[in-house]
This record gives C-alpha cells, sequence and structure tokens, in this order.
DNA sequence: CGTTTGCGTGTTAGCGCTAACACGAGAGCC
DNA sequence: GGCTCTCGTGTTAGCGCTAACACGCAAACG
C-alpha cells in the first residue's frame, strides 16, 4: 500500500466539513523541523536522558508543534515490545475482580503500559481462546485468574513464553509468578469460625469439587475444618453454571429442603450468599439463628444486605498492585525475588454468622 | 535489529530447562510448509473465502502443525487496523458500568476486535490522558462515557479522526454516534415521582451542576420537575471528590443538618444514595417515612440496602451492546442509519421512596 | 601531544505483515 | 478462434519505527 493511496482513501472518506486535512505526522517530519534525524526523535522520547539537553528541548518543541502521536504498531513491530499487559478475569460484574484489575491499572498505566482486559466467565475454554488472541497481539505478559488452566492455555503459554503472573490463588508450581492467598487455608478458617460459634451440620454451597477450582479448594479446606472440629462432613449443592446470585438460589433452596438439620452455609463467594440469605428467609427460618449464612470476598453487597453478611474478605486491590508490581519489575529485567506473594485474608464479622 | 540478534537476546534469557527452542513462527514458515506464497496464507487466514479450498485446507493444516499465531502489530502497521477498540469509564467498581464493558465485549470480541479499558475517576484530564495514549496506539475505535469532554480531548479527536461512540447520555451534536437517554429527562421524571408520592421539599446530592456533566443534567431535570410541581426549588449539596459512597455521606448529613424539612433526596447515583440511607439513620429519622431516598443507576447494592432503593433503572449492558453494535456497523464501512440511539430509562419502585 | 574514552548523533537494515497490482489459466461468449 | 471476464495466486513495495553499529568530536589521560 503507497501513502498516497491511503492518504486518497482517508481524504475520499471525509464529509466535505472537514477543516484541517490532518495529514498524519510521522517520526521524520519531526525530525525535520527539529533540525535532527529521526532516530534522535525516537531517543528523545523514549530515554529522554540519552540526548543533549538543547536537542531535547528542540524535539520537544517539533513535537508539540506538530501534535506528533508516537505509532505504536510500529513501535512495537520494530522493539518487539507493545507495551501492553492483558489480564483475564472471571467477570468485571463483581466488585473484587473489578477492585483487582483497577490494581493493576493503576501500577501498569504510570508505568506506560496499557489494559487488555478479558472475562471468561469463570470457563477454562473462554480462557484459552482469550490467552490465543492476546498472544496473538503479542502482550507483554498476561495475568491469569488462578492456577488450573486448560491444556490448551499451557501449551500455548510454554510456546510464547510471555511473563505470566497468576492471582486470586497460590501454588507451589507457579508459571511465573503467583500472587494470592491459599484457598485452602481460607476454606478451613472458614469451618474454624463456624466450629467457633456453635455451628455442628454445615452446608456448601460452590462449584462441583472435581474441577479443582478455587471453590473447590474452599471446599476442601472446609471439610478439613470439619475433621478437625469433630463435626460431619458438609453437605453440599453444587452450582454449574456460573457463580452469580441467580445461579445459587436454587443450589442454596435444594441444601435446605434436603438436609434439616443444617444450621450453617459457607458460599464460594457473596454473591452466592445473597441468595442463601433469600432461600433461608423463604423456607421460613431466620439468619443467623436458624442458619449461618458465610459468604467469601467482601463484595460491596456484603455490607449492605440485611442481616449484613459475615465473610472473608480478599484484598482484591492489593493482588492486583501487588502483580503489576512484580510485573514490572520483570518486564525491566530485574527478577524480582519473590515468585510467590501471599496476600492472605481476614474474617469480616457483620451479621449473618 | 536483526532477526538472528534476537534469537540470541531470547536464547540467553531462557533457564536451562527449556525443552522445544521455540523460534517464533513467521507467516513465510507456513507459506513454505504449505508450499504457497505469504501472500495466499495472509488471504486464507483473512479471508478464506477468497482461497481454493484445496488450497485453504493445505495452508489450514501447516498452521495447526507449526502453532501459528498471526503478529498483531505487523498485520496493524500494514494493513492501518489494529482491531482494537478502547473504551473510557468512570469507574469499574460500580457494576453498571461493568455491565457496560461487558456490553461491548460481548459484541466486539465475536466480531475479532479486544477492548482496551480506562477508568477515569470521573476527571476529563484523565479522559484526555487516556484518549492520548489510545490514539497514540491507533485502535479502531474510541468509546468514551458522557458528552462533555476537555478541550483537549476534543483536539485529540477531530486530529486523529478516529470513530467515536459517546455513551451514557444524549445530545443533539455527537462527535460522532451517541447511546444513551437523556439525564435531563431521567432527573425531571425523579421529580415527578417525588411528587406523585407527595413530597415537597427535595434535596439533592450529586456534582455541582456547573460541571454540566451528566450529575448536573440530572439536577437540572429535577428542578425543572419542581417548577412544574409547583414545589421549591431543590436544596442540594455537592460532592467534588468522587461519586462513590464515603464521598457522599458527608454531603447527605449536611443537607439533614442544614435542611430540617427535607422530605426528599434524591442521589446522582446508587453510591451516593446508600450513603444518604446511612446519613438519614444517624440523623435519626426513617426512611422513607420522615425522607424518601431515591437512587439512580440500579447499581447491585440497591435492591440489598435496607430499605431497599428505589432508584432510576439505567439499561447498562444495552448501552454496551448498542454501542458495540453501531460501532462494528460502521468499522465494517456501513454508517449504520442512526447516530443517535436512545435506550431510555425505567424507575424502580422499591422501599425507599 | 598522541591515545583513549565516552558521549551524542547518524546510517543501515530490517521487524512481519498486507495493499495494490500483475499475471496466467480456464470459462463463457459471439 | 479470438475476445473478455473472472478467479486464484504471486510479486513488489512499503507501513513507521528502532536495534545495532558506525562515527566524529571533545574531554581525560599518561
Amino acid at each position: 500500500m503507497s501513502r498516497h493511496a491511503a492518504q486518497i482513501g482517508r481524504l475520499a472518506a471525509r464529509g466535505p466539513d472537514d477543516g484541517e486535512a490532518a495529514e498524519p505526522v510521522r517520526l521524520v517530519e519531526v525530525a525535520r523541523l527539529a533540525g535532527v534525524s529521526s532516530m534522535t526523535v525516537s531517543r528523545a522520547l523514549r530515554r529522554p536522558e540519552q540526548v543533549a539537553p538543547a536537542t531535547l528541548r528542540a524535539v520537544q518543541r517539533a513535537v508539540a508543534a506538530l501534535g506528533y502521536l508516537p505509532h505504536g504498531s510500529a513501535s512495537a513491530l520494530a522493539s518487539s515490545r507493545t507495551r501492553v499487559v492483558a489480564a483475564i478475569v472471571p467477570t468485571l460484574m463483581n466488585s473484587v475482580y473489578a477492585s483487582t484489575v483497577h490494581g493493576l491499572s493503576s501500577v501498569l498505566r504510570p508505568a506506560g503500559y496499557e489494559l487488555m482486559i478479558g472475562d471468561s466467565g469463570y470457563d477454562p475454554a473462554v480462557e484459552a481462546a482469550l490467552v490465543r488472541s492476546f498472544l496473538g497481539r503479542r502482550v507483554d505478559a498476561l495475568v491469569l485468574t488462578g492456577v488450573e488452566h486448560a491444556a490448551e492455555t499451557r501449551a500455548l503459554l510454554a510456546r510464547h513464553r510471555v511473563p505470566v503472573v497468576e492471582i486470586w490463588d497460590l501454588t507451589t508450581k507457579p508459571i511465573d509468578v503467583v500472587v494470592g492467598f491459599s484457598n485452602v487455608a481460607a476454606g478451613r478458617e472458614a469451618g474454624r469460625f463456624l466450629a467457633s460459634r456453635g455451628r455442628r451440620c454445615w452446608g456448601f454451597v460452590g462449584t462441583p469439587p472435581d474441577r479443582e477450582d478455587r471453590s473447590g479448594k474452599r471446599l476442601r479446606g472446609l471439610r478439613d475444618a470439619a475433621r478437625e472440629a469433630g463435626v460431619g462432613a458438609p453437605v453440599t449443592a453444587y452450582v454449574t453454571d456460573g457463580m452469580s446470585a441467580v445461579d445459587g438460589y436454587g443450589a442454596a433452596r435444594d441444601l435446605l429442603a434436603g438436609h434439616a438439620g443444617v444450621d450453617a452455609i459457607f458460599c464460594a463467594n457473596d454473591a452466592l450468599a445473597t441468595a442463601a440469605l433469600r432461600a433461608v428467609a423463604d423456607a421460613g427460618r431466620t439468619v443467623p439463628d436458624d442458619v449461618a449464612v458465610l459468604g467469601f470476598g467482601d463484595f460491596d453487597v456484603a455490607a449492605q444486605t440485611r442481616p449484613a453478611l459475615t465473610t472473608i474478605r480478599i484484598p482484591g486491590r492489593a493482588i492486583g498492585s501487588s502483580a503489576a508490581q512484580a510485573l514490572v519489575l520483570r518486564l525491566a529485567g530485574g527478577h524480582g525475588p519473590a515468585t510467590r506473594i501471599d496476600v492472605g485474608f481476614d474474617v469480616v464479622e457483620r451479621e449473618s454468622a
């Protein structure tokens, strides 16, 4: 494609009311105006400390005069660095993942990186498709939620060797860096909390444990705690199509209907827990007197429900900013000491348990 | 930079445990294996209908065998299309904007576009900085929240002529396409609702009206309705640093303290409204008997507060998907009939008003 | 006063892909 | 049988930028 032809196309696409023709400005134009070579302009913009102060000023004047904006794709192609980081979260419609994304961008943007976001809807196959697309765009790094990934995802990552940060879980074998907390320990803590409140017959609402996802690990921890406390194994009801409130109501209702003696329900996230609150009420029982409800995540809604949700608080924003810091370090060349960062969790006691 | 040198660098950066050397695969490698020219491979991937079926199969086999992933930056540079759309929202920590982003991505991703997200924190200067960064990356289109923009933003957009969709508001003079609703009409509807419930002394919590932002327009509508209903002009208390619950509590408290007769508070969003609920309770008064609280947005929390928030529901997800559809049409060449799409709004009556 | 060092800048050669055009072979037509 | 037309594919020439190296000039050095 000749430049001329491109311009024709552009002009033809314009309406008649266009004032300035706005021929796109390239590096050479800036160089010409500043009286230097284009390489010097490139350096002045990327590593100003490498050019003489007078030259720098001349370049900056020319850049401002022409309104020059560097061309990201050209820069990326020549330097093999896009300065884009991609992040995949289960969903944005959930305040803790939104916080995580916010934490990521609050560190990455000032460091000169933009974020591409994908939401997997908790589906590993969707995650794999997103990873493929992001790798095609040659992002400089990838942030993945969780440490369990589809085989295709692992194969893609092995092939393309991009820095990867896994978040919201821990493992002894991270792909690269992992920033999160132990979901098993958090589930165990949930159980200990219920035991300490005298609850003896626990229920659990979350995803089936054979998926070995984060929800499954929380259940594993809960079971550990049940053994530890000498209470019966938790009864379970599973959601299979999502982790939102609408997905959880039926499971919670079935749990209550099938096990009249249940005096506590631990939910794999707060959205499910709000559904459990309603299910308990609809079953004619009260929270927390008849049934305690314990959530997970400390979503925004947790403080607003009635009764307010007792839940496990996860520092979502800190996960994002720590992950981003680790990434920025790694991308700058330094390896950073830690490949495993545990941000921990707390129990937030409100009214529901 | 020679390709060879790049490869040395790569290898040097690897650990000793690396199995496959994973030399990155380029289009020519695929072409060689398939026994065609690289141009044919390019076409087979982008417009399969233009190559002969047998050739197409050969190319697809070669792509699969080599695990080829097209190089986004190179493609973007050669074709002047990045297949990336950037969206700027005030914040992701708010379910309605998260819904909007979700609506955008649900349409854009299947159409082959990735999303870059920026959050402006309701600050036009931040929006301008984001627009600059996104334009530098030569995104194919831009989605902006609101129709009021900093002068710098307008200048950048005029210079770079990228398709723009403005969302969450309406105007007769959109930059390009606008998808949203009339914030003035929504504010007026809020006032009419309060009037119909016998409220005579209204308060408003939101941003100062001189900003002429979406909150300001809602206040304008409320004032119109006050005149229409023959009640006094609404008393106001402003937030200046954000639109979250923490920003709103002080304003609501001051409003109640300064105007003992207030029997209704309209808040510019539901986060502020949750703060108002607490402020009313802390002032020793009850909602809705003493003071009605009317929110805006129908955030996730609205149904969970006690009393549950009566609010104006905005179809955030529909705004996102409609905007994306308009964009996909426009990017495909067709102009699409509408440059102004009104998605409307509803009053959701719960308990607080 | 030569030699060395380092700094600032220019030159060269691509990065991996695609627009535009060229071209040959076969089909359709009179 | 020559003409056009279409279809599938190849050739050429960049897109706008930067890595690597080259080079000249001043200061620093023995």
